[in-house]
RNA sequence: GGUAUCGUGGCCGAGCGGUUAGGCACAGGUCUGCAAAACCUGCUACAGCGGUUCGAAUCCGCUCGAUACCUCCA
């Protein structure tokens, strides 16, 4: 299974799939825009990071070393009056700058490993590659590409996109002669540039603002897309192979670093540009303003008018798996019950399959249709992960797999009918899947003291003695009280079992 | 207004010119004292109107609708 699987990959730059062909044989250099840690994670966030989780864990299963960087933005986002980001939460809060940063920083770690997102090679903090950015924007500068005006510096997107024809606009389908006549007034230091396209690379601080540094130009800060090109290029080099993000950051983001990289080093940073789609919630964006917002910490609470129960992580992780990381994924009730079931339901498949006896005796030596067709699913779900990551078509092979699982335990299928070296097969595959590319992990509470397993023991035992005497009315008091402290009794075939709700 | 993406059965959601996606719900069945749970089976849709094609959910055009971006939020 390892090495070297023909992947194909979206590609936001030409717009369409392409064969994947990494830089350097057998490693990857991926790099994905971070978080701003200002407030506490958007669940969009969450979606994003845990679609590039799977990429990121799918690109080590089949064989590659990967280095992913993701940055942690703490400086340099403008707020609607002009104000600092970073600033103004700290106005909010009477804190350090650096302390919100910090504690939301930490916010976030918690909230990714909640989703079980492995963590990344790196994680650079803009605040500390200011010296990275300051050279970066002396290179674009030196290459013509920047002019310097009251201390500022901004990024010249007509000449450049007049020497570099077809690089500027090549992500978002954007021209620059439509931005200057879409351009508005109210724009942030617009009478400042040459033209309304064009962007800051390094902004003059003013008297109110509290994280500023020393450059040639003027006290200040960086400008908005810098860091990511300048920590990019500092870990991954100038051009690597994968550079990922939301979608809602293609433009201005995304097609200016490209500017940047470009203008500093006549190089294109990325060659595949990977964006993830939005979450909806009930079928509309999510807004603060209309009341249309959930966050993560509701989801798991179920404190939400939003939703009627409470959902556990790797519930929601499964729901974003269900969907395609480019296409919109609405989050509704239903669909979160109906993927907290799915993943249920693949959970008792994968146990039940591990304590599938191997009855090697039975086996005649021959390959059966079953055989083949499960060979065949196991085979689907890579082939789904080899086109674009889809994780939907992944997850249904997966699914069908639990349907043959079942069918082998419940003696639907003569034991003779899989070939024990398939079920082994499938077992391994399955645990890979399942755990090592979708990143899922088992939730059942295994925390619960031996006093709750002791207590169940006996009022089941109870229970039994009670069936025994065909006293209906006991017994069923008994199953019915449980039930109403969230505690379902299953009557299986070969004994009770039961299970928090 | 501009740009982009999209509109699939009761719900969510794959699909990239010809074959069953899958999940949930629902129906039937197995099991059961009854029920629940579990498992099995079934359930043939593609916004509208034109066009291309032997053949379209899939390509093209128009209409309607949604979402995103253009205002830095992934």
């Amino acid at each position: 299974m390892k090495q070297q699987r023909v992947l194909k990959l979206h590609n936001s730059l030409s717009g369409k799939k392409e064969i994947f062909q990494p830089i350097v044989p057998g490693h990857i250099g991926m790099y994905v825009c971070g978080p701003t840690v200002y407030s506490d994670v958007h669940l969009g966030n969450c979606r994003t990071f845990t679609s590039f989780d799977v990429i990121y864990r799918y690109l080590l299963h089949i064989g590659y070393k990967v280095r992913y960087v993701r940055n942690i933005t703490d400086v340099g986002h403008l707020t609607d009056d002009g104000e600092d980001r970073m600033a103004k939460g700290a106005k909010v809060a009477q804190l350090e700058p650096m302390e919100v940063a910090q504690r939301y920083t930490v916010g976030f770690h918690d909230m990714m490993r909640i989703f079980n997102n492995l963590p990344p090679s790196i994680e650079p903090r803009a605040t500390g590659h200011i010296p990275e950015q300051i050279d970066m924007v002396k290179d674009i500068i030196d290459r013509g590409y920047a002019y310097e005006r009251n201390g500022s510096v901004y990024f010249n997107v007509i000449k450049f996109s007049q020497e570099n024809p077809g690089v500027y606009g090549q992500l978002s389908g954007r021209v620059v002669d439509e931005l200057m006549a879409e351009s508005r007034d109210g724009l942030k230091n617009q009478e400042e540039k040459n033209h309304p396209a064009d962007f800051a690379i390094w902004m003059k601080g003013r008297p109110q603002d509290i994280m500023v540094w020393k450059s040639p130009w003027s006290v200040g800060f960086p400008g908005w897309h810098l860091e990511c090109s300048a920590m990019s290029t500092k870990y991954l080099g100038q051009t690597f192979d994968i550079h990922g993000g939301g979608n809602d950051l293609k433009f201005p983001h995304h097609e200016n670093e490209v500017a940047q990289s470009n203008g500093a080093c006549g190089c294109s940073p990325a060659n595949y540009w990977l964006h993830t789609n939005m979450l909806l919630l009930n079928g509309k964006k999510m807004s603060k303003s209309d009341g249309n917002i959930i966050n993560p910490p509701q989801l798991f609470t179920g404190e939400s008018e939003h939703i009627s129960k409470s959902y556990s992580p790797m519930a929601v992780r499964f729901f974003m798996l269900q969907a395609h990381y480019r296409s919109t994924l609405d989050i509704t009730d239903d669909g979160l019950q109906a993927a907290e079931k799915g993943f249920k339901k693949l959970m008792d498949a994968y146990n039940t399959l591990q304590n599938l006896p191997v009855n090697a005796r039975d086996f005649d030596g021959s390959e059966t249709e079953h055989d083949r067709a499960i060979l065949a699913l196991i085979e689907d779900a890579y082939q789904g992960m080899d086109d674009d990551f889809n994780t939907a078509i992944a997850l249904a092979s997966l699914s069908e797999l639990g349907g043959y699982v079942n069918k082998i335990a419940h003696k639907q299928l003569a034991s003779g009918d899989v070939a024990p070296w398939v079920i082994e097969r499938l077992k391994s595959a399955f645990h890979t899947l399942v755990f090592d590319i979708f990143g899922l992990k088992d939730e059942e509470s295994k925390e619960d003291s031996g006093t709750v397993e002791g207590l169940m023991e006996l009022i089941l035992e109870l229970r039994a003695n009670a069936r025994a005497q065909k006293d209906w009315a006991a017994s069923d008091k008994i199953r019915d009280t449980l039930a109403e402290v969230g505690i379902q009794v299953k009557d299986g075939k070969d004994g009770v079992s039961w299970e928090k709700n």
